[in-house]
DNA sequence: TTGTGTTTTATTGCCTCC
DNA sequence: GGAGGCAATAAAACACAA
């Protein structure tokens, strides 16, 4: 097919190309090209048969924007597929082959890679969000556990204080001395209460200890929670820190490592860049 | 048919590398 | 300084709804 048609061939007299007011106009790398309107407008391609008929192409006049045939595209797009850059010799080489000037090789590379980055990108996107929109909901669930939690801990608080306080008086002398302080209380719950209770059962954490009282698993001490650096250290502070947990700060420890809300959200975006086959080192470097 | 949005081809200007 | 890459942009070619 087509392999011999050469679109601006026959209006190329070395840099001059005749448009079609027959202006010859300088055509450098870098010079300026008419684009006024010329009347005539050409169909796209809509049959193969139509790429090939050569009386349709003479009677083009040549200036006109031209589609590159389905064909041009396919091995073009083939040979991007193995290479997106294009060394000058796989140039020349394609643009034989193609029937294109060189230079409209080069503009095809340019423009493909620029579409690609425009997909990448977008892919790129789509994929941060719906992770952060997980994340998201993972941590408003968190947080109407954690207003749960707390509930409970001044309710079981109460209800330790009052017996505590009943018990002195009937026993006296026999009880030792209790000093219940409600705002330094320290609740110990058992792992089972928490798992028998729907909201998630409940953890307390010793005020003057960084680790669990209990040895249950809790957001407090597994990966949840530690995957969401709060305060200084953190991610910007997105989300908000939750009301009434200890932060990193409290509790001394660190974010060091660099895990922030984002870092599995990164990592798996580019786990998925990788899944795809395609190049990722542009974007993410 | 026409208006409008999208895609494709091409140019321009700037930047980096050798 | 020239070559090549990229971002921004123009303009032609198409697609499609009204």
């Amino acid at each position: 097919m087509g392999s011999g048609h050469i679109f601006f061939e026959p209006s190329c007299h070395g840099n001059m190309l005749f448009l079609g007011n027959s202006d010859p106009v300088f055509r450098g790398p870098r010079s300026m090209m008419k684009m006024e309107d010329s009347s005539k407008r050409r169909p796209f391609f809509s049959s193969p048969e139509e790429l090939y008929d050569e009386e349709y192409y003479d009677e083009q006049s040549p200036e006109k924007k031209r589609r590159l045939t389905p064909e041009q595209v396919h091995l073009l797009e083939k040979s991007f597929g193995t290479e997106n850059k294009l060394e000058p010799e796989r140039k020349t080489q394609l643009a034989k082959k193609l029937g294109l000037q060189p230079r409209q090789v080069a503009v095809w590379f340019q423009n493909r890679r620029a579409r690609w980055k425009t997909k990448t990108l977008e892919r790129d996107y789509d994929q941060l969000k719906s992770s952060y929109d997980s994340l998201l909901s993972d941590f408003d669930s968190m947080r109407k556990d954690n207003e749960k939690l707390k509930a409970e801990v001044v309710s079981l608080m109460e209800k330790l204080q009052g017996k505590v306080v009943g018990e002195a008086g009937v026993v006296g002398e026999k009880c030792e001395v209790l000093e219940v302080d409600a705002m330094t209380l320290q609740v110990k719950v058992k792992a089972e209460d928490r798992l028998s209770s729907g909201s998630g059962g409940s953890a307390v954490v010793d005020e003057h200890s960084p680790q669990l009282v209990d040895s249950g698993d809790s957001y407090f001490h597994t990966g949840h929670i530690e995957e969401y650096p709060i305060g200084a250290g953190g991610c910007n502070n997105i989300p908000p820190p939750m009301d009434g947990l200890p932060s990193e700060e409290d509790d001394g420890s660190d974010d060091g490592g660099g895990h922030g809300y984002f870092s599995n959200v990164f990592v798996a975006a580019e786990e998925q860049q990788h899944e795809d086959g395609e190049p990722i080192g542009w974007f993410w470097s």
